[in-house]
RNA sequence: GCGCCCGUAGCUCAACCGGAUAGAGCAGCGGACUUCUAAUCCGCAGGUUGCAGGUUCGAGUCCUGCCGGGCGCGCCA
């Protein structure tokens, strides 16, 4: 348990010792201000009727029985009725050594529980990814390693389409480009809709040297098949390349296609028509998705026989469940906010709990560049590529800065802002914390690892609150993972970085005087650990030097 | 028009599901390196938390109404 449960756990004890009153969810806070001690509780205000009392005489019962408790050293009432507790020494030297002891492993819980479904990315095949699908695949894969760090069993997986009428038109233009190489004519039925963007003519150049002029002499139906598939692959290999740069993996990617094949789709509709909540109107099959809080009911079968969206993708989140997993976390783009409403109606339809399904939308990142907004859009072909992105900016720098806030508003990324200062850029912040670090150990000549235990000396104050910093660590991940955000980390790296060159402004860490020296030494190991494994939770690099 | 989300320092963002004097970074000004990395530290300045009400011991946080911005409201995905 961490340190604010057990400090929790201790005023429990009291407040039942004292008022016969068993009390849930107490609520224990690191205050901002150091004056108001390690940990505070708001107790004695929040359950004022409870008590029916003052809550400063409530308050200074609860002190006096909490006193004598040996993680405390000393409690104080302050204010109109909070109280304030510090921790003792024994305390401090018992949680850093557990610590050290855990190593890498600190903060991490061992899984268990139902295993959870995150999916994200999911985009289709049919360009590269761009600067707001960096973002999703930042937010979603750091949420995974989170969500991991915190005990949750987490599978990774990518959907996608490489079917269809999306497919066809992305297929059309490339034959196009194709055709053109070889000063011919592909002739399509509607331009509207048609894909641009250079890329395009980098898949056809590739398809040429791959086939030749022969795909222009076969049935065009045939042509475009071989066309479409060599081109929806052409962007996965490109999709997977850009993610590895990144660091982010998947354990599976999910093709729709399979969902057809396997009769899921039609095994679905086909429940839901038993469930009575599909009726037949205008030639189309509806599902009653009002029934289940969306706005309005939602085509499942068009008139013409062929399913909307919706069937295989109720289908696919109905297989989650049937695969086993507990909940279903999708990672989406705000321009998909529609979706969560019928989808939960779709599965809610078919007899799964309500909160299977949780849907996180990653809100839009808007480009500044020369103080003006960059419009993209994929299918106009006017678009920053995250590849792009990655080339200016560097991969931990924009991993880092994608994920420092929250995934809940609206991102402005002012590309001039975000090249030119990237020196000045928060994560060289936390990392060069972790490369002094390094430095001190290299000049010492001992590894971190084995730099043994933190002795039973007191604590300078920059020691002490470097130390409070260090054991919230495991309490961050923990709100962060309940929470499905990623930008806590971010926040909590800062100020534990700040912490560390407080500290190391002030005090010399390799002085002559052995237990100084083996106290700080500790410290050190200790900050460097939560420094790296919080940054990995990023996907963010820890280096060793800068 | 209806629904969801967001308005916090000049800029980019925090604020531990209602707590104490709203905090960081960048930008600005002024200081600190003969000692483990100055990509650092210390200080100053910067705010009516969009506006107006309400709930209560206490509101950036909850409720109502406005204002401003984003997204969604297809037999597209």
């Amino acid at each position: 348990m961490n340190l604010e449960g057990r400090v929790a756990g201790v005023i429990r004890a009291a407040v039942r010792d004292t008022f016969g009153v068993e009390l849930n969810g107490i609520h224990v806070e690191r205050p901002g201000d150091a004056r108001h001690g390690d940990f505070a509780t708001n107790v004695a205000l929040a359950n004022a009727k409870v008590f029916r009392r003052n809550p400063r005489e409530v308050a200074q019962k609860i002190a006096d029985a909490t006193e004598a408790e040996a993680i405390v050293d000393h409690v104080e009432v302050a204010g109109p009725g909070f109280i304030n507790f510090w921790l003792s020494p024994e305390t401090l030297w018992n949680e850093l050594n557990g610590l050290l002891r855990d190593g890498a492993h600190y903060g991490r819980q061992e899984p268990s529980g139902e295993p959870v479904m995150l999916e994200f990315v999911s985009v289709n095949p049919t360009g590269p990814m761009h600067v707001g699908h960096g973002r999703q695949a930042a937010y979603g894969d750091s949420l995974a390693r989170i969500m991991e760090a915190a005990g949750r069993k987490v599978s990774r997986e990518y959907y996608f389409n490489d079917g269809g009428n999306q497919i066809r038109l992305f297929g059309e233009s490339v034959a196009i480009r194709y055709a053109r190489m070889h000063g011919r004519e592909w002739s399509v039925a509607d331009s509207e809709g048609l894909y641009q963007g250079d890329y395009l003519e980098e898949i056809a150049r590739d398809l040429d040297s791959e086939y030749g002029e022969r795909l222009l002499d076969m049935e065009t139906e045939d042509a475009l098949r071989e066309i479409s598939v060599f081109s929806t692959g052409w962007c996965m290999d490109d999709i997977k390349k850009t993610l590895a740069r990144v660091g982010v993996r998947f354990d599976r990617y999910f093709n729709e296609k399979s969902l057809y094949e396997s009769g899921k789709v039609e095994e679905v509709v086909e429940q839901l028509r038993e469930g009575g909540n599909v009726y037949k109107s205008e030639g189309a099959s509806w599902l009653a998705t009002s029934r289940f809080g969306d706005d309005k009911d939602r085509v499942l079968v068009k008139s013409d026989g062929s399913y909307t969206y919706m069937a295989p993708d109720v289908a696919y989140h109905r297989d989650k469940w049937d695969r086993g997993f507990g909940t279903a976390v999708d990672v989406l783009g705000a321009d998909h906010a529609g979706y969560p409403p019928r989808i939960r109606a779709g599965l809610v339809a078919l007899g799964l709990p309500e909160d299977f399904l949780d849907v996180e939308l990653v809100r839009l990142v808007k480009l500044i560049s020369e103080g003006e907004q960059v419009k993209f859009s994929k299918r106009a072909g006017h678009i920053v590529t995250l590849d792009e992105l990655l080339d200016e900016v560097g991969e931990d720098v924009a991993r880092y800065f994608y994920v420092r806030s929250s995934h809940n508003t609206e991102m402005n990324f002012d590309l001039d802002l975000a090249i030119k200062q990237s020196d000045e850029n928060p994560v060289f912040y936390v990392q060069y914390a972790h490369a002094r670090i390094a430095s001190i150990f290299r000049r010492a000549e001992l590894d971190p690892e084995t730099v043994g235990e933190i002795p039973a000396s007191q604590l300078a104050p920059e020691e002490r609150a470097l130390a409070m910093e260090l054991l919230d660590f495991p309490r961050v991940v923990e709100n962060a993972a309940a929470s499905r955000e990623a930008h806590p980390i971010p926040t909590y790296l800062e100020t534990l970085a700040t912490r560390f060159h407080q500290f190391y402004t002030v005090h010399r860490v390799l002085v002559d005087d052995e237990e100084t020296r083996q106290r700080r030494l500790a410290l050190c190991a200790a900050t460097k650990n939560v420094l790296r494994s919080g940054l990995d939770l990023l996907g963010v690099s820890a280096p060793e030097k800068m």
